[in-house]
DNA sequence: TAGTGGTCTAGACCACGGC
DNA sequence: CCGTGGTCTAGACCACTAT
């Protein structure tokens, strides 16, 4: 018999994903778990708030008790790749119709530049840079919704001033490009974190959940060296988004590729 | 003063973010926090276990006591695309020495395809399919590992039946091409989550760090339909590794980009 | 209003690891 | 050994929500 909360824990949770107990079911009452497995309401409850912090169950308030969670079928899938409008460059064509969520503004400032960002750009940290940050999303699905916080590098703000100016961002690439006199090389760089407290609430992340992070560097070349103008910084929930890429083929990937000569796998 | 477990964890984590408390020092202990913040010892340990789930900290045992965790201050970048060597093609070239963990093998079995799975080969959830499932990594660094699952379309194990063999995957990409005389397409998906009990014990995960997950399909086209005939899931530490992609121009974003006319701005 | 989980106090004992 | 966090019992009171 479980004796303790995390053998409890295990009992439910094999439970959830067998499909015993369905999404939206409830889930044994702490009083009833405390009655079953004979231990304290104490126990009980840690055992379920194991479950919580995995974001298998969530707590629907009063009576209604703990439910299994209803999690997304399927996450939607941003392709990723550079377009653009009559207006410029935009990344992310199924997010067009996105708008600033209610109630939040874009947000420009000059402001140090945290360790991690100031990586990408090559300067150091706590440098003072412009800032530009805002949260957007569907304004039909309010859960989907991302924070996107981009970062210029304070060479391209002095040689292109009109780039720290508050417009919005879908003319900076042109104007970069314009004064640089060359294609900007995007690329975009993904990983994973828990969320903080102030992200998860601007996200509307349950918890469980964590964060999908894509960072994406502008880079022109200046006297033949590479220089990063600007990061982008897009955070949202690795519950409902996925990105996808298509894969490059490199050197002798490149179709159609050349058969290996016997040689080789002599030599 | 702060008086709840939420107040005294939000007390510590900021002298934590703040670079009060650095990498390894000590926090008070949960006897210290009940004294200060006149709580009872559970409602301190409850403000440390917080600051736990979320990866800060981590407790050393026994006198050493609860530290501020060391967080690694850049993750490994891994820059996705498909290459080859004499033995066929690879994905990642900065892991190529990376092997087997050892006292792990390559199990490779037929079992019903998970749900999600099945949605990117587009079959029945639950139909019973080649699997390839293994652990890897840098024999150098225990942390650096990854694990592997591979999932064969039941139509292309039955056109080409030696990839379900026990081969390596090495070789299999070749074959297919051979077969379906064209070049594969590889695209890679891209989410994250929280792992289950499992993959953080085979992943050495500390509590606390979320799961990076690349998902990537292998398509051809068969009779002008595109077929899906492998799917690779591949997971890792999201705190040890990101993954990096160039982004492709697409439409109009092609360089050189056409300037808008006029018209567009006034229509 | 009744039943649910959330949180705190209080006290006991255990497991671990450096001293 | 002894100080650390881990876990359990026990009991109290609170906040929220459906009935």
């Amino acid at each position: 018999m479980a004796r303790t909360a995390e053998e409890i824990a295990a009992v439910l949770r094999d439970r959830i994903q067998s499909g015993e107990l369905q999404p939206g079911d409830r889930l044994p009452t702490m009083d009833a778990l405390a009655d079953e497995y004979e231990v304290n309401r104490q126990t009980a409850r840690t055992a379920l708030n194991l479950l919580k912090n995995e974001g298998l169950v969530e707590y629907k308030g009063g009576r209604a008790g703990t439910v299994v969670r209803e999690r997304p079928a399927a996450r939607m899938v941003r392709s990723r790749g550079m377009e653009r409008d009559n207006l410029g460059y935009y990344s992310g064509a199924n997010v067009q119709h996105w708008r600033l969520i209610e109630g939040t503004q874009t947000e420009v400032t000059t402001e140090p530049i945290p360790a991690d960002i100031a990586g990408y750009l090559g300067i150091e940290p706590g440098t003072p840079v412009v800032a530009r940050k805002r949260a957007n999303g569907d304004p039909e699905v309010p859960a989907h919704r991302q924070l996107t916080d981009s970062w210029l590098h304070p060479e391209a703000v002095a040689a292109v001033p009109v780039i720290a100016g508050s417009s919005g961002l879908g003319g900076i690439y042109d104007r970069i490009e314009e004064h640089f006199e060359q294609p900007i090389l995007w690329e975009e760089e993904i990983t994973a974190i828990n969320p903080s407290p102030d992200e998860a609430a601007a996200l509307l992340l349950p918890p469980g959940v964590p964060l999908l992070r894509v960072i994406r560097t502008s880079t022109v070349k200046v006297d033949g060296r590479p220089l990063v103008v600007e990061v982008n910084d897009i955070r949202m929930s690795a519950e409902l988004f996925s990105v996808r890429y298509p894969m490059t083929r490199k050197g002798a990937a490149r179709w159609p590729v050349q058969p290996a000569s016997a040689d080789f796998y002599t030599s």
